[in-house]
DNA sequence: TCCATAATACGACCAGCGTCGAAATAAGGA
DNA sequence: TCCTTATTTCGACGCTGGTCGTATTATGGA
C-alpha cells in the first residue's frame, strides 16, 4: 500500500496576527508552561516533548504543549517518532513586541536567584 | 475622642523584592485587570476606584485592585472618602524589567486595532 | 509481522477564580 | 446627628482549567 513514508501526522498553527494578547497571556501565565519555554531558551535548540523536565504527566504535558502552540508561542512538527518544539521567538516578537522576552529574562532571573 | 482628620484607614502594599513573576502574571492575564492598568496609563494620573470603566459590579471591581495591588502593580491610599490608584510601573521596571510595557503596549495596540 | 517507544485522546475529578448581591463600614457635609 | 457617597466584606455559585490514568494511535526497527 506505500504509506507515504515521511511527515503523515500534521500539525495546525495560528497565524499570529490572529493571536490576541488574551491567548498568550493565558498561555504564559502557567508555570508548566514557562518551564517549557524557559527550557527552549536554555537548551537553544529544538527539543522533543519527551526531552523536557516538568513535574506533571506526559499527557498533561501534552496538553500543555497543545496551548502554548494554538496560542503562537511554538512551532511543532514530526521526526519520525518524536515531535520536536520551537520557539515562535521571532515571529512572537513582531506581534507582541517585548513580551516573550521580558518573560523569559524574569524566568531565568528567577531560576539564578533560586539556584544561588 | 479627637478622632484622627485624615488618613484613619491605611493600605499594604508589598516590597516588590518579595513578588514574584507568578504574581505578576496572574495580575496582568485578568483582562478586567488590564483594563484597569490600561485606564491608569491612558489617564497618566492617579483615578480613583470608582472612575474605572469596567463590565463588572464595583464589588468585582474591589477584588480585582486587592490583585493587583497584591502583586505590587499598583498602589492605593485613600484621600478621603475615595481611594486612589496609582502605577507603581518604576518599581516594576526595576523588578521584571520590559513587563510591564510589553503588556500595556500589547493593550494599546489590541485597542486601537479594535477602534480603527 | 510483531514489538517497543513516543505521543495523543478521552473521560473524570477537583481546586481556584471571577462573579454577584446584600449588608457593613468610613468619611464628609447638611 | 442624619444622610449620602465610596468602598469593602462576606458568602455563595458556576465555570474553567490543570491534573491524572487508561486506552489508543503512529512510527521505526527486529
Amino acid at each position: 500500500m506505500a504509506r507515504p513514508r515521511t511527515a503523515a501526522r500534521t500539525v495546525d498553527h495560528p497565524d499570529l496576527a490572529q493571536v490576541d494578547l488574551q491567548q498568550v497571556m493565558e498561555a504564559l501565565v502557567d508555570p508548566v508552561r514557562r518551564m517549557v519555554v524557559s527550557q527552549l531558551v536554555r537548551k537553544g535548540e529544538d527539543m522533543s516533548c519527551g526531552r523536557f523536565e516538568a513535574p506533571v504527566s506526559s499527557s498533561t504535558l501534552t496538553h500543555h504543549f497543545n496551548v502554548l502552540r494554538e496560542a503562537g508561542v511554538i512551532r511543532q512538527y514530526y521526526v519520525g517518532v518524536t515531535k520536536m518544539n520551537t520557539l515562535r521567538a521571532d515571529e512572537l516578537e513582531e506581534r507582541f513586541p517585548g513580551l516573550l522576552p521580558a518573560v523569559i529574562a524574569a524566568c531565568a532571573a528567577e531560576a539564578g536567584a533560586g539556584a544561588g
